[in-house]
RNA sequence: GGCGGCAUAGCCAAGUGGUAAGGCAGAGGACUGCAAAUCCUUUACCCCCGGUUCAAAUCCGGGUGCCGCCUCCA
């Protein structure tokens, strides 16, 4: 498998510290707001790189952290006259429900929370002090970039650059402009926890590296998020992480490319975001999942509600195929494979490796998603009711595997009510005696609650919308 | 100003040396009582100008346009 390494700029091939066992660290939501599509992203990408090594048969270490203390939700709590902890669990809430309907936790997701990683985090800051890394000023403590080695080699920025560049106002107790903060101190009426330094709280790079040792160790095979968390958060991780352990801190660093709204970035600051809550009014989840996988990872992709449209529709082929192939298992019957069999059993296979290979190359899910239209598209075409049911399962198990992957096609038909069943019935009637216009009172009334009914030659196909 | 990325049909989007995957939308047709679904047919001077090569969307140089990071940000 080949992934493109931030650290080297480079399409690498992806070599796992433990022969069968893949950590992943993936940083998660600051917990005072509801998640946007933005957010989403890195999420379900590296969610499906998860579910890849799974498939292929790697056990699978998988962190999304939330952070749980920061000034925006320090903030938030004092506005709301709240504590610190009810607006992170509202939050936190809020994203378990999107993340469940984006299928994000269709595998075991470890979440770990900052605020549980307090005395790790002291521990972790003392030793670098120790290291004469971190110094303490009047209570915050900072990290001093100069003691780094290589600091800037991950967004391949230099230290004169970033200084003359700095954007940031000089504040006076550090050493070095670019130094940033480890620990802070409390002011009044913030939370706080006790420390060496005393009252205060740690600075947002601390927690994740914090976070991955604690759960993943000193050095991960994979660390991921956007690529706007490059520099400074990645960065900073890399040098407090690197300056304790002497060790490398994440093998790959793999970042995702921003979701645009009419091509700028959508962004919080921006204001042009949209939530998940606001998506899954007028889409399902599983469509803007599957929007998220249309292009490749690192690529800008731009939200529309054009875009998302096309998304349904696509996704709305796929279901038929799949639909189709289920129908069609109860319709045939097994029997020796012929030639022909044995050559759509082939051409099935050839689609699945198709597939494969795409995802081997750099996750790229845009091209993958092609092998499933062209799967669905042959069982189309080629499989019937006079097929050998052997092939059509083949057909349906290939299109579940794969689909499995991406995290898409995982809706089942529900069982329908007696009424509406009968319904159904007294239109087949109606049509029998060719009273179309009752047939149609029926197809129509049904469609309103959401049902579609297709007059097929082998009798009445529904499905839900 | 520094660093990085992108430019492929009406739209979305793969393809990184051998003359353009896939999807959406549109048009025509088949099937159908009508629909739906499905199938068939149909649409590309690969941003521009040079260069390398037998051969370039793909490599190199120069433009133009757009975007990201350098500040909280996925």
């Amino acid at each position: 498998m080949k992934l493109y390494n931030t650290l080297t700029r480079k399409k690498e091939e992806f070599l796992p510290i433990k022969k069968d066992e893949i950590s992943m660290y993936n940083c998660g939501p600051t917990v005072y707001d509801f998640i946007h599509v933005g957010n989403a992203r890195p999420l379900v990408v590296f969610d499906t790189l998860r579910r890849f090594f799974i498939y292929k048969g790697y056990d699978v270490k998988f962190v999304v952290n939330f952070t749980d203390v920061d000034d925006k939700i320090i903030e938030k709590a004092n506005k709301e006259n709240t504590t610190l902890k009810a607006i992170s669990e509202r939050y936190i809430d809020a994203f378990m429900e999107d993340a469940e309907g984006l299928n994000l936790y269709d595998y075991e997701t470890i979440n770990p929370r900052a605020t549980e990683f307090i005395n790790e985090m002291i521990k972790f800051i003392e030793g670098l002090v120790d290291k004469g890394a971190a110094y303490n000023v009047d209570g915050n403590v900072y990290f001093n970039i100069e003691s780094a080695k290589d600091y800037g080699k991950l967004s391949k920025k230099n230290l004169d650059e970033l200084r003359s560049g700095s954007r940031i106002e000089v504040n006076k107790e550090k050493k070095n402009p670019m130094d940033f903060a480890l620990w802070k101190k409390a002011k009044s009426e913030e939370p706080y926890w006790e420390s060496p330094w005393g009252k205060g709280r740690p600075g947002w790079h601390i927690e994740c590296s914090v976070m991955a040792k604690s759960l993943l160790g000193d050095t991960i095979d994979i660390h991921s998020g956007g690529e706007d968390l490059q520099f400074p958060h990645h960065e900073n991780e890399i040098a407090q992480s690197e300056t304790l352990a002497d060790k490398p801190f994440a093998n790959y660093w793999l970042h995702n490319g921003m979701i645009t709204v009419n091509n700028q970035k959508m962004a919080k600051s921006e204001g042009n975001f949209f939530t998940i809550k606001d998506i899954s009014d007028e889409y399902s989840l599983e469509a803007l999942r599957f929007f998220l996988l249309s292009a490749h990872y690192r690529s800008p992709i731009n939200f529309s509600r054009d875009a998302m449209e096309q998304t349904v529709n696509g996704l709305n082929r796929l279901y038929n195929g799949k639909n189709n192939l289920e129908y069609l298992i109860n319709k045939t019957r097994s029997r020796e494979l012929d030639e022909e069999d044995e050559k759509s059993l082939e051409k099935i296979n050839k689609y699945k490796e198709e597939f494969i290979k795409s995802m081997e190359d750099d996750l790229n899910t845009a091209d993958g998603i092609a092998s499933i239209f062209e799967l669905v598209k042959f069982a189309n075409t080629n499989l019937n009711e006079r097929s050998n049911k052997k092939v059509i399962i083949h057909a349906q198990n290939t299109l579940t595997e794969l689909s499995n992957i991406l995290g898409i096609l995982s809706k089942t038909e529900e069982i329908l009510e007696e009424e509406i069943l009968k319904l159904i019935e007294e239109r087949s009637e109606a049509r029998k005696n060719k009273d179309f216009q009752l047939a149609d009172e029926i197809r129509d009334s049904l469609q309103e609650q959401g049902i579609i009914l297709e007059d097929t030659q082998d009798g009445v196909k529904w499905k839900r919308v």
